[in-house]
DNA sequence: CTGAAAGCGCTTACAG
DNA sequence: CTGAAAGCGCTTACAG
């Protein structure tokens, strides 16, 4: 009650150098007390840790920053024109970088990237805004990659990553299409038909590998599926769809969830019906996939936790000490509408 | 050629000292050049800028930030459990407000809050990470408002607003509410009914004002109307959907994208065909609506510009000079099939 | 028009 | 265990 009341009358803000007088001691003892470096008896640190509860005292992160070399913001790179169907992904990643970020007290600055154009980027490493980088799959971008190896700016990728020496955190691509594929296997389904996009993306490597080794699991081959690769846009998707019902498929799994929405549009234009006629699922969920009618047997990612992964990661770069659990980002296989047996 | 040599060979982060060194002149002059104020020859601000740009001189942020107190970063309050409609919103938004951002150097900060919970603000406000802070309509926790207030953080709020000592901006949204109606109504439509979500929202105010706006403009009573307010969730819509039928409605204006997609369910459920048997139109633009068939007829606001509007009022605040067009973010009426007389 | 000096609020060798 | 002092890289009265 009264410190509340010391509070508001005064509103006065502390800096290091008031506390050091109030308590009689040096800023260097008060600074040492706050950070908890360097010899210091435990009496003292008691008491200036009071003076600085009591009196709601925050060290300013801009002084501090400037002896420091240090900013505490960490930059999250998002691209300017992902699509509606990308953003959600943004979304729940952003909420695990900010969450994870918080609790070492670290900010999030948004830096947005319009494709090729890294103007953005230059200006805040340049500015020194940032003290690393967190980017994702969406940034194909190489170039950059490349201009933060060179201005030495450490920074982590969230998506598959080939190159062992760039520090990363992926989803279990390969694991949880393994898991999709052997339960439509398991359901009975004779011929599956996978759709796939880009071959040159190392996701649809790993979720490639992962359909092929629920057949390997099973004793059989990939080579018993239908399996149709690098389908980008409506057209090529209808052309697959042709393809996979002329070569009798009784299950379609689609990479992603824009192949897969795609899929479904042929197949209702195509008048042939779900579950009855073909099951479909997706390899990546998303909220249209959950809704749609009939809902869609799809692959949930935790994203949340992936961000806070890809945080912790970079932290640790920046020398923090974070204390992982060593748990790696999970997921969901949930079965809907799309592939249930009648 | 040259200057890229020793950029490379050196790779020397320049300080204000060192150029003022090379220069022969004193860092106040430096200074002094960079920011072009206080009095200063033009000669040597040639000289000192082009030895800046040569050597691409960028000063250092945080210690400016230190002699002038300022961060040059602006939040952005994002609310944690914002659903899939509402992101879009943030999305287009956050664009326009960083790129508005950036073109003063300042950067965007996120903070996730989490319904009424202000730990995040607090955070991020007494760790003095922010020179100010944008929120939206979404951030209907008036506590947050108040925080700031106390705190004296300036900030601008996106959306409709009653208090006029609150900077503001927000989406014309009675007179694209008016525009809309009036044109339904001259397609000849006899019977309109508005189904509206929470009256105490301001928003809901204005779009039914605009509603009604269109009926006087044509020397009726919006009395004529069927207007259902206050509809939340499916059940509701349900009810509203099912009186407007019962009254003869031949044309349904949702009041948000949220209630467009409910009602859509309701009449496919009901199999009521649009737009042969009744017209649909949309207060809000959303994806879904667009693609969905039949493509709903809604309106669009230009949230990028309006997010680039908020940042340059907050700018303002903070006594940058921003030169301004004065425009009010615009919308877009777009007619799709759910209107269309066959 | 220009500069020396103090200041922004921290951290951290260095010396006791 | 503690403190005086220098330093981080800028800005800005103040004095010429």
């Amino acid at each position: 009650m009264e410190i509340e009341q010391t509070r508001k009358e005064t509103g006065k803000i502390y800096n290091i150098e008031d506390i050091a007088k109030e308590l009689g001691v040096s800023k260097t003892t008060v600074s040492r007390a706050i950070s908890g470096k360097g010899r210091i008896s435990k009496a003292t640190t008691d008491r200036v840790m009071e003076f600085i509860a009591t009196h709601d005292y925050r060290p300013n992160t801009l002084a501090r920053g400037l002896a420091k070399s240090r900013t505490y913001n960490l930059g999250m790179l998002m691209p300017m024109e992902c699509g509606s169907m990308d953003f959600p992904f943004f979304q729940e990643c952003l909420r695990g970088i900010c969450e994870m970020a918080a609790k070492y007290n670290y900010d999030i600055v948004i830096c947005m990237v319009s494709g090729k154009d890294l103007t953005q980027l230059q200006r805040i490493v340049t500015n020194r805004k940032v003290d690393g980088l967190i980017l994702s799959r969406a940034i194909v971008s190489s170039a950059a990659q490349k201009y933060m190896k060179e201005k030495k700016v450490p920074f982590v990728v969230i998506g598959p990553n080939s190159n062992p020496d760039i520090p990363s955190v992926d989803n279990q691509n390969r694991k949880a299409s393994k898991e999709l594929t052997s339960v439509m296997l398991m359901k009975g389904l004779k011929k599956l038909a996978l759709i796939g996009g880009d071959q040159t993306y190392l996701v649809t490597e790993s979720r490639y590998n992962g359909f092929a080794d629920a057949y390997k699991e099973l004793g059989k081959s990939v080579n018993d599926a239908v399996t149709i690769m690098n389908v980008n846009g409506y057209a090529d998707a209808f052309r697959a769809v042709d393809e996979a019902l002329e070569k009798n498929a009784d299950g379609i799994v689609c990479m992603d969830d824009v192949i897969c929405g795609e899929v479904l549009g042929c197949l209702r234009e195509k008048g042939v019906r779900i579950p009855q006629d073909i099951k479909v699922a997706s390899l990546y969920d998303n909220h249209a996939l959950e809704t749609s009618l009939p809902s869609v047997t799809s692959i949930r990612f935790d994203t949340n936790e992936l961000g806070k992964k890809a945080c912790e990661k970079l932290l640790e770069l920046l020398g923090e000490k974070v204390e992982t659990d060593g748990k790696v980002p999970g997921y969901q296989v949930i079965l809907r509408e799309s592939t249930q047996i009648l």
